[in-house]
DNA sequence: TCTGGGGTCCTAGGACCC
DNA sequence: TCTGGGGTCCTAGGACCC
C-alpha cells in the first residue's frame, strides 16, 4: 500500500488552521481576540481572511475594503494588511509540530496538511484531540481535525468539525452514529466537496446530481466519461478507496510567478519597463532561492475587470538558454512587454511567469548566447547582496529604485513583522 | 477613486514523425 | 491511384485549490 492510502486500519487526518491569517494576527495581538477582524489582500484591495465575528457580520471573502471601510468604526471592525512573512513563519512552526503526530505528513497548503494516523476509533479520536490542543498550546492558533479513510472524506470530516461546535473541532467519520454521515452528505451540495467547483457543480446539477450523496452513488465510469479522471477519483474516494496521490510524489515545481496589481494605474511603456524590471528580478530571486533555471518567460498585464474596455496583453518568449540570471530575465521581460502592451491603456496589474524549469546545479551547460562573463558575475553579486541586506537593498536599472515607485504596493494596516525582523520582535515582560 | 496571488493537474488540438 | 494511423511533444485553456 502506498503512503497515500491509509493501509489496513490506517486513517488520514486533515488538519487546518481556522481563519489562518486572522489567527496569526491574533497570536501577536491578543486585543484582536473576540473582535471582528479581516486581513486584506495586497494593496489592501479586498478581504482574504475573516474572523468568526467578521463572518457573523455577513462579510464575505473577496469584498473590497473600500465598501467596508465606512462601516468599520461602527462595527468595531479591524483590518490588517497581509503580512506573509509572519504567516509563513507560523505555518512552518505548525507543520513541524504536526509532523510529530503522524506516521507520514503531506503539507498541502500554508495552513493545512494531511497526516497518517493508526489505531482504533477511540485512539484516533484521542490523537485528534491531542493534535488540536498541542497546536493551540505551542503555537497559539486554533485548528480543526477531520479523520477518515481517504483525503476527500477527511476533508469532509474537517468540514463537519468546523460547522458543529459541539464536536470541539474534531470529527472522525468512523465515530459518528450510524447514518449520520450519510444524512449530512444528502444535504450538503456537491460544491461543498473538495475538488468540485462552481462550473462542475452546474454540470452535475444538470444531470440530477445535487448533493454529495448523489455523487457518491454515481457510476465512476460514467463520471469519468462525462467529466474527467479527477472527478472519478472524487467518487472513488467518497466510497472509501484512496486514490489521490501524495503531493510530494508528484512532479517537481513547474513554474515560478511574480504578479501584482498596482496602487495606481500605469499606462506608459517607460513605467511598464520599471515594473518589468522589478518583477523579473523578484522572480529571478525566487528561481535562485530554489536552485532553478528557466527557459521560458511569460509576461502579462491587465486592465481592471470592473471598468471600461478589457485588455490582457501577454507574450511568451523562449530564452536563448536556460538561465537564472536577473539581467537576462529583466531584458527579456522588458522586451516582451514592449512588444505586447499598448501605450495609453490603463493597466492595473502585471506579472512575470517563468517555466521550463530545471535544476541549476550540476555542470554548467553550454550557454553560447549567455551574456559575457562579467554579466554572470554581476548576477551572482546581486544575489549575495540581497541575501545579506534584504530584497530591496540592490536592484538593476529601473529595478534599483531608491524610493518606491508611484505604482508600488499599498499597505496601510500592517502589523509589525514580529518574527521576521529583530527590531520588531514582540517584547515580553515576566 | 479603490475589487488578490500563486500554484496544480488535465484535456484538446496542432505539429511532426514514421 | 490510394489520402492511414499511431505515437510523441508542446501549448493553450479550463478548472480547481487555498
Amino acid at each position: 500500500m502506498s503512503e497515500d492510502g491509509a493501509g489496513p486500519g490506517g486513517r488520514i487526518a486533515l488538519v487546518d488552521v481556522n481563519n489562518f491569517y486572522v489567527s496569526c494576527e491574533r497570536v501577536f495581538d491578543p486585543s484582536l481576540e473576540g473582535r471582528p477582524v479581516v486581513v486584506l489582500s495586497n494593496n489592501d484591495g479586498s478581504v482574504v481572511s475573516r474572523s468568526a465575528e467578521a463572518k457573523r457580520l455577513g462579510i464575505k471573502t473577496g469584498t473590497p475594503w473600500f465598501q467596508l471601510a465606512p462601516s468599520a468604526p461602527r462595527w468595531g471592525l479591524v483590518a490588517r494588511s497581509s503580512n506573509y512573512e509572519l504567516y509563513g513563519d507560523l505555518s512552518a512552526r505548525v507543520m513541524e509540530l504536526l509532523a510529530r503526530f503522524g506516521t507520514w505528513q503531506e503539507v498541502y497548503s500554508i495552513d493545512e496538511c494531511f497526516l497518517g494516523l493508526a489505531g482504533d476509533e477511540a485512539q484516533l479520536r484521542e490523537a485528534a484531540g491531542r493534535i488540536r490542543s498541542a497546536v493551540g498550546r505551542h503555537v497559539g492558533v486554533p485548528v480543526c481535525v477531520g479523520v477518515a479513510a481517504t483525503k476527500t472524506l477527511a476533508k469532509f470530516a474537517n468540514h463537519v468539525a468546523k460547522r458543529n461546535p459541539h464536536l470541539r473541532g474534531v470529527c472522525s467519520l468512523g465515530s459518528m452514529p450510524p447514518g449520520e454521515a450519510e444524512h449530512i452528505q444528502s444535504r450538503v451540495p456537491v460544491t461543498g466537496l473538495w475538488g468540485v467547483g462552481a462550473r462542475t457543480g452546474k454540470r452535475l446539477n444538470a444531470i440530477g446530481i445535487e448533493t454529495i450523496a448523489d455523487l457518491k452513488a454515481a457510476d465512476p465510469l460514467l463520471i469519468r466519461k462525462r467529466f474527467s479522471v479527477v472527478l472519478q477519483r472524487t467518487v472513488l474516494e467518497l466510497n472509501g478507496t484512496a486514490c489521490i496521490p501524495p503531493v510530494d510524489e508528484r512532479a517537481d515545481r513547474q513554474q515560478v510567478m511574480f504578479s501584482r496589481s498596482f496602487s495606481t494605474p500605469v499606462s506608459t511603456a517607460e513605467q511598464l519597463d520599471e515594473v518589468m524590471a522589478v518583477y523579473a528580478q523578484k522572480a529571478a530571486s525566487r528561481l535562485a532561492a530554489e536552485g532553478l533555471r528557466a527557459s521560458v518567460l511569460t509576461v502579462s498585464a491587465g486592465t481592471s475587470r470592473f471598468s471600461g474596455e478589457a485588455a490582457f496583453p501577454a507574450a511568451t518568449v523562449r530564452l536563448p538558454a536556460p538561465t537564472q540570471d536577473p539581467i537576462a530575465l529583466t531584458k527579456a521581460a522588458v522586451a516582451a512587454m514592449r512588444g505586447c502592451m499598448v501605450p495609453g491603456t490603463a493597466y492595473v496589474r502585471a506579472g512575470v511567469v517563468l517555466t521550463g524549469l530545471e535544476p541549476a546545479d550540476g555542470q554548467e551547460t553550454l550557454e553560447p548566447f549567455a551574456g559575457p562573463q562579467e554579466q554572470r558575475q554581476l548576477g551572482g553579486l546581486l544575489g549575495s547582496v540581497r541575501a545579506k541586506f534584504g530584497e530591496s537593498a540592490i536592484g538593476l536599472g529601473a529595478g534599483g529604485l531608491a524610493a518606491p515607485a508611484a505604482w508600488s504596493m499599498k499597505r496601510e494596516f500592517s502589523s509589525p513583522r514580529y518574527t521576521g525582523e529583530w527590531a520588531e520582535l514582540p517584547v515580553v515582560r515576566a
